[in-house]
DNA sequence: GCGTACTGCGCC
DNA sequence: AAACGGCGCAGAACGC
């Protein structure tokens, strides 16, 4: 059907009306619809506000701190921003200032070097009430005054997630200058940001910090009808419920054996080095070698250079364009060498990345891992980890098994069940998903039976696998030639290209409703669509000088829906956790762990399931949404 | 000597 | 033309 933008816009209009609330959902068509009409409008916002004065209040006795405080007892809405001495890390650095703002008010500027912390009781209250706090990333502000016994309460309006779930997929800094002069047209000075707030304060630097706290009030209000407008409401106060979870997390941190961990770094320093005699054999090819009979003068390679093991490899008649794992890894059973190789690169990454790195960042105050979490971190709407990444910890047992605990304490894993499986069977419609998911059958087993033509309970483990590939592969638009590769390299099983596009024609075949869906992708991407939408309606756009990829629009609706899941969950079980005595310490997109005391083991585990699968329910229905608890002595099992 | 792009690989 | 997607990290290679 053909819309004329009149049609769009009325449609449009009709999707607007919904009711927002966090996670609040889409129907296919009506995300269709938005991004119809965001090719119609183009919104251009001039706002010439000047912030280069403010009227501030510097508090530094406790009798004016009850008295400035009290018109933001009634406030509404109040703009929060901190200013911290020694640094950015709550458990070293201090907060110097804090900053509150109203509107038509000057700014009140709090000195907590000059207020003992008895004296705070206002500012505490102040925090803990229900006005609507409004700060650029507040994860920050939220750690920092929880560490000095000033935990913020909810809701929250983080102008820096905000500007994120608008800008998602384009490339732009997110820094507060930027939001600032991109929305409000204001050039802010940032050079005080990180001079020194531990002694004397000058003029310039409490206007500096009045501004910073004062400026989020207006952003907000831009942010907040450019994110109405564009129907990424729900999806914004879906990230500011999930914001204080977030900021708990990072406080928790993770234990990390470090014995243990020793231990498994010394294994595997004694496993390189017998590979590397293994692989002695391979030397810089040069035309008048010579033959050396000691292994140290031999011009041996450097194993983990590319174009040295290229050229080596080469050397030795072995005919390969590349050296990653795809491409050595059908050459296994034809070279042992290759064997070797592929083993050495695996323990050089175990090493380097995670024996060494990841232990550099035990905390010294706390003796556990904090890494910094990116509540926005992929285009997508994942979260992503960094110094260290936590999402990408080895799965062999050893390694995980030296994530424990606190003494008194045990984890809980929790895993959404093929989470990327149900949402395409719920996003597509898929009768035949559809219905194998109501019946509790097994998807992998069903793909597999399909495209071998085999009945299900002819599938072995092996060909269940297989399945897998197909499932997980397939669903974002792989092509027939990777997959033939990737059946040799993950699962040992030769196919020839006809063979394996004509598995990829009978998957199509059996899952018309995928095909349906991609069909209906593939058409909005040839028209030039350049943004894709989650159910939650959580928006990923591509830039004008970036072609999107197909395979990327097939993905998003996907990958973003589940992190649209996920966060739910954590904003569903943030406050009923911190009554109990369990703590929250990893998400790894689809799995959540916790620390828990041995004693509340029952409900909070009960707690958690509920929290999953009521966030999963809320996206799936009918689709059933399964989530498996493990109670594991450690992150290894 | 320093910053950046690339390769390769760990996870979901 | 480009053909599973999403990350972060380490080391080598290269350009300034």
């Amino acid at each position: 059907m053909k819309l004329t933008a009149k049609s769009i816009i009325r449609r449009y209009s009709c999707t607007r009306s919904r009711k927002d609330s966090p996670g609040s959902f889409y129907s296919w068509a009506e995300t269709q619809v938005m991004m119809q009409y965001n090719q119609l409008v183009q919104v251009v916002e001039i706002n010439n506000s000047s912030f280069l004065n403010y009227p501030y209040q510097l508090i530094n006795n406790p009798a004016d701190l009850k008295t400035a405080l009290e018109p933001f007892m009634a406030a509404k809405i109040i703009g929060i921003d901190c200013e911290t001495s020694g640094g950015i890390d709550p458990y070293r650095a201090k907060i110097r200032l804090v900053q509150l703002a109203i509107p038509h008010h000057p700014v009140i500027i709090i000195d907590l070097a000059a207020i003992d912390s008895a004296d705070l009781s206002p500012l505490r209250q102040l925090l803990r009430g229900n006005a609507l706090k409004v700060g650029h990333n507040l994860k920050f502000e939220w750690m920092m005054l929880a560490q000095a016994g000033l935990k913020p309460s909810r809701p929250f309006f983080d102008t820096y997630l905000a500007y994120r779930v608008l800008t998602a997929g384009l490339k732009c800094s997110l820094s507060l200058e930027a939001a600032t002069a991109q929305l409000l047209n204001v050039k802010l000075d940032k050079k005080l940001q990180t001079s020194d707030w531990s002694g004397e304060l000058t003029a310039a630097q409490l206007q500096y910090a009045a501004i910073d706290a004062a400026i989020v009030l207006p952003l907000r209000t831009n942010l907040k009808r450019q994110l109405k407008k564009a129907l990424l409401w729900s999806t914004a106060l879906l990230e500011f419920a999930c914001l204080p979870a977030v900021a708990q997390m990072e406080l928790n941190g993770m234990w990390l054996d470090k014995q243990q961990w020793q231990l498994l770094r010394t294994q595997l320093e004694a496993q390189q080095k017998t590979l590397t005699r293994e692989l002695s054999s391979l030397q810089i090819p040069s035309p008048n070698q010579q033959i050396c009979l000691l292994p140290e003068f031999t011009n041996s390679i450097n194993l983990r250079s590319p174009k040295q093991v290229l050229a080596a490899l080469q050397a030795q008649g072995i005919s390969v364009s590349s050296t990653n794992n795809q491409a050595l890894i059908p050459l296994v059973n034809e070279y042992p060498i290759i064997q070797a190789l592929l083993d050495y690169r695996s323990l050089a990454t175990r090493i380097s990345t995670f024996a060494e790195g990841l232990v550099q960042h035990v905390h010294p105050v706390t003796g556990r891992i904090h890494p910094n979490w990116f509540q926005i971190g992929a285009k997508s709407g994942r979260f992503s980890c960094r110094e260290p990444n936590l999402q990408n910890v080895p799965r062999n047992p050893a390694t995980r098994q030296c994530f424990k605990p606190a003494l008194g304490y045990i984890l809980l894993k929790a895993d959404y069940s093929q989470i990327e499986l149900r949402i395409m069977a719920k996003v597509s419609g898929d009768s035949r998903m559809i219905a194998a998911y109501s019946k509790g059958e097994d998807l992998h087993k069903l793909t597999a039976s399909l495209v071998l033509g085999k009945s299900l309970s002819e599938i072995n483990s092996s060909e269940r696998q297989l399945g897998k590939i197909i499932n997980f592969g397939l669903i974002y638009g792989m092509g027939a030639k990777k997959f033939k590769n990737m059946a040799q390299a993950e699962h040992g099983r030769v196919l020839s290209l006809e063979e394996a596009s004509q598995f990829r024609k009978r998957f199509f075949e059996s899952y018309a409703g995928i095909a349906e869906f991609h069909k209906h992708i593939r058409k909005s991407w040839l028209q030039g669509i350049r943004e894709s939408r989650t159910l939650g309606g959580r928006r990923r756009l591509w830039s004008k000088d970036s072609q999107p990829l197909l395979n990327e629009m097939l993905n998003n609706p996907i990958q973003g829906l589940s992190a649209d899941i996920t966060k739910l969950a954590l904003a569903k079980l943030f406050a009923p956790l911190n009554r109990t005595g369990a703590r929250l310490i990893c998400v790894i997109h689809d799995e959540i762990l916790l620390e828990c005391p041995i004693a509340e083991v029952e409900p909070v585990k009960a707690l958690l399931k509920r929290s999953m699968v009521e966030a999963g329910d809320k996206f799936l229905t009918p689709i059933p949404c399964e989530v498996e608890i493990q109670m594991v002595e450690s992150w290894g099992g």
